[in-house]
DNA sequence: TGAAATGTTGGGGCG
DNA sequence: ACGCCCCAACATTTC
C-alpha cells in the first residue's frame, strides 16, 4: 500500500537539533506533507557508547530549546524512548506517516542502524531519505589520487578545502511556518527522562552554557566578531577565553558547519578578519572533518589502535592512578586543573586536554581507551569521532598522530601556557596562594613558601603520584616494545 | 600541537 | 697578546 500525499512526514531529529540549515526538515517542508518532528532517546543501539551524563544534561536543555523553536513555527516535538528501529516502526504505524527524513549520523552503530531502518521503511513503500547536516564534506568524498582516504591531516584538509571552494555551499533558510498533522502520537514528558542530575547536582558549574540553536548562534557571532582575531596566538592559553566554545553546539548539531564556514568567509570578505586567522580557525573545524573521515573508514577507531603495532603496547592497569587522574589529584597542578575544569564545567581547554591525555597515557601508562571513556561521560561535547581520533592522536597510535616519544612535561607546559598560574588557581583553589614561581611544581617549593601559601604537600594538595623523570624514562622504555 | 641530550660557537676571565 | 677553560646561547639530534 502506498501512503497518500497527505500522509505526514516524520522528521527524525538526532544530532541536528536546529531549524536553520536543516536539510531533513527542508525536505519535509518541500514534500508538502504535514510534519511530525520526533526525537528518540536511544540508549540501546549505541552499546558502550550510549550518551554520557554530561551529554544528557545538554540534551535535556537542547531538546527544550528545540521544542520551543518548533512550536514557534507551528510544530510539536514528539519524544520517544527505546530502540530506534522499533520506536520508528511504531511511530510510522501510529501516525500513518508516508515519509521519514533525517540527517546522517556517522557513528558505526548509527550507520548500520539507519541503513536497516531505511531499508525497512522503503520495503513498506514509505519514503525514507537521509541528508548531510553535520559535515562540510562527506567522509567518503575526500580521497587521494589513489582513491584512498587520507591518513594525514594536511593533505586531507587541503583537498577538502579545494572541493569546498569548487562548489557552491548550499544552506537552507530558517523555516517560518509549517503544518502539523491533525492528530499526534503521544509524547514522553522530557522531565520524566530524568536527564538532569538531582542529588548531588554536579551540573551547577554548567550554568554558563546556553544549549540550543540560539545559544550556538550567539557563540558563533561573539567569536567571529572579535576573539577569532586573537585565536591563532591566544588559543593555547587556558586562562584566556579565546576559543570558540562551539564544540558542544557542533556535536548536537545546533549549528551547521556550513553556516560557520559561510560566516567566517563573510567576515573575511568584509575584511573584518585576516585570512590567516580565518584559516587557522577553519582548520580546527577541519580536524573534526578529518576525525569523521577516520571513524567512517576505520569503524574500530573507538576501541582499537589505528596503528596496528600499538596493539602490543604494554599498557598498565592501575585503578588507583586512574582515579587520581579522574579526580584531579595527581599532584601536577596543570593536570589537576584540567581534570577539575572538566568535572566542574563539562569542558576542558584544548591545550590542557593534550596535557592530561599525555599524562594518562605516558606518565601513568594507562590505556587511552580509559581516558576516552572518562571524557565520554564528563564532556558536554563528547563526540565519538573527535574523542576517539584525538585520544589516539595523543597516545601516538592514531592517524597523523603525535609521535609516542613526544611526552609533555607537565611542569614546563604549565610554565609556558599558564605562566602566572591563573588557570591553576581557578580550578585548584588549594594552591591559590602559591607564588607563580612554584605553582607548577609546588613540592619543590621551600618550606617557608609552602607555609606562607598554607599548603602542606600530601595533605592540602597531593604529592606527585609519579616522578616526571622516572615516568618519562619508563614510557620510552615501554615504547621500545613495539618499535 | 615537545623535551632532553648532545653538539657547536663565541665571548670573557685569567694565567 | 695568546691560549685555555668555562659556559651561556643557540643548533642539531635523539627519544
Amino acid at each position: 500500500m502506498t501512503a497518500s500525499p497527505s500522509a505526514p512526514a516524520i522528521v527524525w531529529f538526532r544530532q541536528d537539533l536546529r531549524l536553520a540549515d536543516n536539510p531533513a526538515l527542508h525536505a519535509a517542508l518541500k514534500s508538502g506533507r504535514p510534519i511530525l518532528p520526533v526525537y528518540i532517546l536511544d540508549n540501546i543501539t549505541p552499546g558502550e557508547w550510549k550518551m554520557g551524563a554530561a551529554s544528557h544534561w545538554w540534551l535535556h536543555h537542547s531538546l527544550e530549546a528545540l521544542a520551543k523553536s518548533l512550536k514557534a513555527i507551528g510544530l510539536p516535538l514528539i519524544l520517544k524512548r527505546g530502540e530506534s528501529g522499533s520506536v520508528m516502526n511504531t511511530l510510522v504505524k501510529e501516525s500513518g506517516a508516508g515519509a521519514v527524513y533525517w540527517n546522517r549520523c556517522y557513528e558505526p552503530y548509527a550507520t548500520v542502524r539507519d541503513a536497516t531502518i531505511k531499508e525497512n521503511l522503503r520495503a513498506d513503500d514509505i519514503a525514507a531519505e537521509s541528508y548531510n547536516a553535520s559535515l562540510l564534506v562527506e567522509p567518503w568524498e575526500v580521497e587521494n589520487a589513489q582513491g584512498n582516504h587520507f591518513k594525514v591531516f594536511t593533505p586531507f584538509w587541503r583537498r577538502a578545502v579545494e572541493q569546498l571552494l569548487e562548489r557552491e555551499m548550499k544552506t537552507f533558510p530558517y523555516p517560518t511556518k509549517a503544518n502539523a498533522p491533525a492528530t499526534l502520537p503521544t509524547s514522553d514528558v522530557l522531565d520524566e527522562w530524568k536527564l538532569l542530575p538531582t542529588q548531588p547536582n554536579w551540573a551547577e558549574g554548567f550554568a554558563h552554557w546556553t544549549p540550543g540553536e540560539k545559544g550556538a548562534e550567539q557563540a558563533l557571532l561573539a567569536f567571529t566578531d572579535s576573539a577569532i582575531r586573537y585565536y591563532r596566538v591566544e588559543r593555547d592559553f587556558p586562562a584566556q577565553e579565546s576559543t570558540s566554545r562551539l564544540s558542544p553546539h557542533l556535536h548536537f548539531g545546533e549549528i551547521s558547519p556550513r553556516l560557520i564556514w559561510k560566516h567566517v568567509y563573510h567576515q573575511l570578505d568584509a575584511e573584518r578578519i585576516k585570512p590567516a586567522d580565518a584559516q587557522k580557525f577553519l582548520s580546527e573545524v577541519g580536524w573534526r572533518e578529518f576525525s569523521y573521515s577516520l571513524l567512517y573508514h576505520f569503524p574500530a577507531l573507538p576501541q582499537k589502535p589505528f596503528q596496528e603495532k600499538f596493539a602490543a603496547f604494554p599498557w598498565e592497569k592501575n585503578d588507583k592512578a586512574l582515579l587520581a587522574w579522574q579526580r584531579g589529584m595527581t599532584g601536577y597542578p596543570i593536570v589537576d586543573a584540567g581534570m577539575r575544569e572538566l568535572w566542574q564545567t563539562g569542558w576542558m581547554h584544548n591545550r590542557v586536554r593534550m596535557i592530561v591525555a599525555s599524562f594518562l597515557t605516558k606518565h601513568l601508562l594507562l590505556p587511552w581507551q580509559e581516558g576516552a571513556k572518562w571524557f565520554w561521560d564528563t564532556l558536554l561535547d563528547a563526540d565519538l569521532a573527535n574523542n576517539s581520533a584525538s585520544w589516539q592522536w595523543v597516545a601516538g597510535s592514531g592517524a597523523d598522530a603525535a609521535p609516542y616519544f613526544r611526552i609533555f612535561n607537565p611542569i614546563l607546559q604549565g610554565e609556558k601556557f599558564d605562566e602566572k598560574g591563573e588557570y591553576i588557581r581557578r580550578f585548584v583553589p588549594e594552591l591559590k596562594n602559591m607564588p607563580k614561581e612554584y605553582i607548577h611544581a609546588p613540592w619543590k617549593a621551600p618550606e617557608w613558601i609552602l607555609k606562607q601559601a598554607k599548603v602542606v604537600i600530601g595533605k592540602d594538595y597531593p604529592a606527585p603520584i609519579v616522578n616526571h623523570e622516572m615516568a618519562r624514562d619508563r614510557a620510552l622504555e615501554a615504547y621500545k616494545n613495539i618499535k
